[in-house]
Formats: C-alpha cells, sequence, structure tokens
DNA sequence: TTAGTCAGAGTAAGTACCTC
DNA sequence: GAGGTACTTACTCTGACTAA
C-alpha cells in the first residue's frame, strides 16, 4: 500500500506560478520543463505500480530522509518482509549508451550525472541507517525507466541488473507479489518515518512586487477575466470559475512564489488585484487558512500542501461550479 | 419546467486593537 | 482620544441544486 502520497514538488509549483505571473528566464523554464517531465514519469511508474497491485507491501514515495547529519531525497522505497528495495525513477526519452560509469544520450553527448552511482549512494545510505539501529537491512535498488521511447544499449551486464525498463515494468512489479508485510517490514517502516524530514532544498522566493497581482484563468492562463457576481469569466477561452476556486489558486500561488511573508487580508486583497470582494476574500482565508494572531496582526497560513489538494479535499464544501473549457 | 431551499456574495455598520 | 486597520455581525440578494 501506498503510504505517502506523490506530490508535486515545490520547485515545481514554485516555478509554475512564477511563470504565470512573470516571464521566466531560459534557465528556469528549462528547469520548469524537465521537472514537469519527471512528476509525468513518476505517475506513470504510480499507475502501473497500481495496477500490478501491492497490497502487501509498504511503499513510500518522494521522500526526504535524514541520514547520517544529511539529506537524501528518495523516488520510491518498497519495503517487505525481505528488507528494502530503492527505485529511483527517470523518465528518459531517446537513446542512451553506457560504459563504465560514463551514459551518454544519442545527439546530446555525456549525460552530467551518472544514475547508477547516485542509487549506489542511496542505498548505501540506507544500509548504514539500519546498522545504526542495530538492523542490518537488505537494501537493493534499481533504476526504473517508464518512459516507452526510452532505449538502452550497453554491453555491460552490471548496468541491467540494475535497471527496469518500461517494457518489464508491469512484470518488475509482479515480482513483488509473493512479499509481504509482518512484524519486521513494520520495524523498518517506523525507522523510516522516524528519519522523513521536510524537503530542505527548497529555498527559492520572490518579492512580492515583482509579479504580477491579479487573478489569471485555470484554464488558458489568461488574466482577462470579467466579473460576474459568483464567478469570473475568462474572456480568453470562456471558462467559468467560481471566486473560490480563483482565491484559492491565488492563495497557493503565494505560499510558493513568497514563503515566509506572512499572509494578511490586505497583501490577499492586494494580490488578487481587487478582483473579489474583501468579504470574500475574508471568507475563503478563513475556510482554507489555520489563523494566527488577532485582529489587526492576524496572518494566514494556508492549510493544504498545494491548489489542487485544497480542490480535492474541499470538493464537498463547495457550492459554485467551475466550467473550464479545454 | 418550476418552485422551494440552501448557502455564497455583497453591503453597511459595529467592535477591538494599534499607533500616534 | 482620534484615526486607521482588521475583522465580525446582520442583513438582503441571488445562483445552484433538488424534488415534484
Amino acid at each position: 500500500m501506498f503510504i505517502t502520497i506523490r506530490k508535486k514538488p515545490e520547485e515545481l509549483l514554485f516555478l509554475n506560478a512564477l511563470g504565470r505571473r512573470t516571464a521566466l528566464s531560459v534557465y528556469d523554464a528549462d528547469k520548469l520543463n524537465r521537472l514537469e517531465i519527471g512528476m509525468t514519469g513518476e505517475r506513470e511508474y504510480d499507475r502501473i505500480f497500481g495496477d500490478a497491485g501491492h497490497n502487501g507491501l509498504y511503499i513510500y514515495r518522494d521522500i526526504y530522509l535524514k541520514i547520517e547529519n544529511s539529506v537524501t531525497q528518495y523516488d520510491t522505497l518498497i519495503i517487505s518482509e525481505s528488507g528494502i528495495v530503492v527505485n529511483e525513477i527517470k523518465n528518459f526519452t531517446g537513446d542512451y549508451r553506457v560504459a563504465g560509469s560514463m551514459w551518454t544520450r544519442e545527439g546530446s553527448g555525456p549525460v552530467p550525472d551518472d544514475a547508477l552511482s547516485q542509487l549506489r549512494r542511496a542505498v548505501g545510505k540506507l544500509m548504514r541507517l539500519g546498522t545504526a539501529h542495530g538492523m542490518n537491512f537488505d537494501v537493493s535498488g534499481k533504476l526504473v525507466f517508464p518512459n516507452e521511447s526510452f532505449r538502452l544499449f550497453s554491453n555491460e551486464e552490471n548496468v541491467w541488473k540494475q535497471v527496469v525498463l518500461r517494457v518489464d515494468l508491469r512484470q518488475y512489479f509482479g515480482g513483488f507479489r509473493n512479499e509481504y508485510s509482518g512484524t519486521y517490514a513494520s520495524q523498518v517502516a517506523d525507522i523510516i518515518e522516524r528519519h522523513i524530514v521536510p524537503n530542505p532544498y527548497f529555498k527559492q522566493r520572490v518579492e512580492f512586487d515583482s509579479v504580477r497581482h491579479g487573478l489569471y484563468c485555470g484554464g488558458c492562463g489568461s488574466f482577462k477575466l470579467e466579473k460576474h457576481q459568483f464567478h469570473l469569466r475568462c474572456q480568453t477561452c470562456g471558462s467559468r470559475e467560481s471566486n473560490e476556486t480563483h482565491l484559492v489558486r491565488a492563495m497557493s500561488d503565494f505560499k510558493y512564489l513568497f514563503g515566509p511573508l506572512e499572509m494578511t487580508s490586505r497583501r490577499m486583497t492586494e494580490f488578487t488585484g481587487g478582483m473579489v470582494n474583501y468579504r470574500t476574500v475574508l471568507r475563503a482565508l478563513a475556510k482554507y487558512c489555520y489563523s494566527h494572531g488577532q485582529k489587526k496582526s492576524t496572518s494566514y497560513e494556508f492549510k493544504y500542501y498545494d491548489f489542487e489538494e485544497a480542490m480535492i479535499k474541499e470538493r464537498s464544501n463547495r457550492k459554485y461550479k467551475d466550467y473550464i473549457k479545454k
């Protein structure tokens, strides 16, 4: 069973919000593109694993573990009575060759990071974690390539032992059917959980006045919105979203763009470009945020990880529907 | 299709708190 | 104490939903 939810990376949410409200630099646009491709691969991996079934396993997805005073990110940890399997997911496309520790992409040249070395380091850290807790975990790892258009060429048997290609993925997941989680797996999972920490690497923020204020269409991204009583209608694509939907999206953007900057009702009103009545902003803040302080010193903290989570969890508590034109 | 109900949106007035 | 700010309360209007 999946223990943790795979969420969009914070950097992806930051760049998404930034891209809506400013023109991204070439570097940021490229980074955003790579993050989106990576996310697509992880979702494809989850879909196929879900189809294959995983009831007898503890599966941790997209977690950061603090081990030996440093923090390592793991795409997927699969825990059973046999130990831990690390899966590092690479949504590569195209033809790649591996010789020694050198990865080369056809037409692009050498790949800077050696994926197998990264995997070995991640596996080694988990082994040392087990030793530190008096439990010598059996830890192994695989590089998983979920994209159908990825091809790998290598004469080294050692490489093939450590990778799983898209065509073999169902069979690979099927191999876990005989595994189960008992007392030992539960103890291992308990140790893992005690070492999970928030992502310590994401620190990017921008100044409040450095980005465009206002609300934008969830369908096409246009800021040209026409105010109706309960909805805002996009003048570009015709989509109609409720005031509440727009405010939740703005709260999520605020969280990732400005980080530690306190979210107040005044700042939120300014950030939304005054497109929604102040009283409506206050109601939405009360519904979707934890409030800190009182009266003039009140600030708000968005309750949810991001816009998508808020929309899913509060779906039954929303009166007005959204009409998005694709 | 229509009528009734519910609840969100918007307005005005009031309260509490802070700064000068 | 005056003025400004942040929020609450009370009320009306109206869109969305549902049952007949």
